[in-house]
DNA sequence: TGACCAAATGACAGCGCTGTCAATTGATGA
DNA sequence: TCATCAATTGACAGCGCTGTCATTTGGTCA
């Protein structure tokens, strides 16, 4: 096994070794076509053979590229995080780019400045956003200005023009919906989301989608603008149990208001499931963890990102895409925060 | 403002802004000294003036550095991870570094061969290790024969030789107790973390310490090998609450474990904190979304990670280091989840 | 005043690769 | 058979910077 005190191969050893020119490796390792079939055998028996790794460096000095990827996203919940740079780690690691994280405050306009600088520090070749960044056309026309490429994952809009993936909250929503339904609840409160974010519209339409399907009205005073958060999830939960006729059952947009939720009824003394069902959505490790073990939706969001990442990639490439955006199907993930209301 | 379709400025252009070579600004943009300060303040001028911002590529290219740090980290909680990250990101935007993020399985030894050679093919010039792979020796030989520069974060043993931050895990774990012990517990359970963790240890030394210190004994039967989950928490509460006579409060490794811990008491019935009292280890989300609300130990994550970040960035530098290494305090959150016993 | 020396600055090659464009090859059809 | 042309390959410059070593500067001391 070669030593790393022996210096690092280069091209120009692959080139020598495989009895070819330079730019011919050159071809190889980028996968250019117009390379007989033979000669890019050699040259890969000879990149094996020496072990071959090109520097990042020097490819991205001659190309001006520098096979980095940023991801961005604006601080939703950990779990959320780690599922996402899992799957772009994994595109990003089967397609040879680099992964550069990059967490922003979504809002204050001086961010995205100083966003930008650091993009543009690091000299990244394309951004993934997540939500709720993927909602900001401002930020995604600096980037476009910038001449960095970028792919959204955005929930499901009719409106998208560039790449993104996406994945359909709103029939989520409105299956989890229905779940509670079908046990029985008639009146079921909802806690939306953060209302900058706009899955939290998504969420809502079909909570109310369902609620229309089956021939209940939506019924305004049931409905509680939360933030996503505990905190938020436990106030609003509250303002719902304190109505005179309160729901039997919640079902909040996100798995921590879920979980504030749950803490506010164990507060009150309220038996649960049985006085009152939560659902929650995004199958975040406190679902499992809770008492009682939550019911949810989950999105495949290591999946969605990887297929972003590898979206983008082709795109930097100048791969012609196979489809210029993809969705995704969530799961509904159902423990025992439900039962039929007493 | 310049727009991006105007050419990026190069040093070149810096250096006859300036009226000065190009090796001067090489110097004054890497800090080195023999630069006259008058000098400098010119170079710096330009440097602003002309938005110039050094090329990655081309300084690693010329210097056979990348300016890149690994973050190594082996799954631990989401949260552990995202805060570690933070402070990762912290320090190397702060020094001009970029952060290349590397989740690892620690154990299979054909796994580090994997990690090596990711690490190789991008180049970077050090690595942070989080626990539990700073354990690894065998790692750590490795990164040295590549040439790699690494700092641990690790807790705190006589025996580091390289770069490290550690954390007082033992001194954290015996307040804790004592917190318990205040409260009028005798009979405290201890759920381990995993054995593989060398902070496991580190932390049961911290619960017997502070029980002989009171002139208790360790009782065997009172301590659990967990696994830092949730399940394997779960899963040692219910032997600990089996037992003919049960503790009157637990001390979980890890605020997973002390969930499963809440969980399992809940189950049969208890009431908490006043059947059962239980405390955990990281303030992690859940401790402040379960029921009751969990009394945990906050370790200083991010700002070890930072300060670990600094310590190998000085090191890359060859700048003499102030400290090889420097230990952080935990702080005790307490919250609801310990009362006296009935 | 000049010799001497460290500090400050500069000239230049070259890091390892890709883009451009030119040269070669080999197959095809007249 | 030879011109023709696409497919394949190669030569070479140069990306933007740093390392090495040479040169200049300015101060100090005899």
């Amino acid at each position: 096994m070669p030593k790393s005190s022996e210096l690092k191969a280069t091209i120009y050893d692959v080139a020598e070794l495989a009895g070819v020119s330079l730019k011919t490796v050159s071809r190889v390792i980028n996968k250019e076509p117009n390379v007989r079939g033979s000669t890019r055998d050699k040259v890969h028996k000879a990149i094996e053979q020496l072990q071959y790794q090109p520097s990042p460096s020097a490819r991205g000095l001659a190309g001006s590229k520098s096979f980095l990827i940023a991801l961005l996203y604006s601080n939703p919940s950990s779990s959320y995080v780690t599922r996402a740079q899992q799957g772009a780690l994994e595109a990003c690691g089967a397609e040879g780019f680099g992964l550069l994280i990059q967490p922003c405050d979504y809002q204050s306009p001086d961010r995205v400045g100083e966003l930008l600088h650091r993009l543009k520090e690091s000299r990244v070749d394309g951004a993934i956003l997540t939500p709720p960044l993927s909602d900001n056309p401002q930020l995604q026309q600096r980037l476009a200005d910038e001449n960095i490429a970028c792919v959204c994952v955005a929930p499901r809009t009719g409106e998208q023009g560039g790449l993104s993936v996406c994945c359909d909250d709103e029939r989520a929503a409105q299956q989890i919906t229905e779940h509670l339904l079908a046990q029985g609840h008639s009146r079921i409160g909802h806690i939306l989301g953060h209302p900058d974010h706009s899955v939290s519209q998504q969420r809502l339409r079909g909570y109310e989608r369902a609620l229309l399907a089956q021939g209940f009205e939506v019924d305004r005073s049931l409905i509680q603008q939360g933030r996503f958060d505990f905190v938020s999830g436990k106030q609003c939960a509250e303002e719902l149990l304190d109505l005179s006729q309160p729901p039997t059952a919640i079902f909040a947009s996100s798995d921590d208001m879920a979980c504030g939720a749950l803490v506010a009824a164990h507060e009150r003394g309220l038996k649960l499931p049985g006085q009152l069902s939560v659902v929650g959505f995004d199958d975040s490790p406190q679902a499992a963890q809770c008492w009682p073990a939550l019911s949810t939706v989950r999105q495949p969001i290591s999946e969605m990102v990887s297929s972003a990442a590898r979206l983008l990639i082709g795109e930097l490439r100048k791969q012609p895409p196979d489809d210029i955006q993809s969705t995704f199907q969530c799961q509904l993930h159902l423990r025992d925060s439900v039962s039929p209301p007493e």
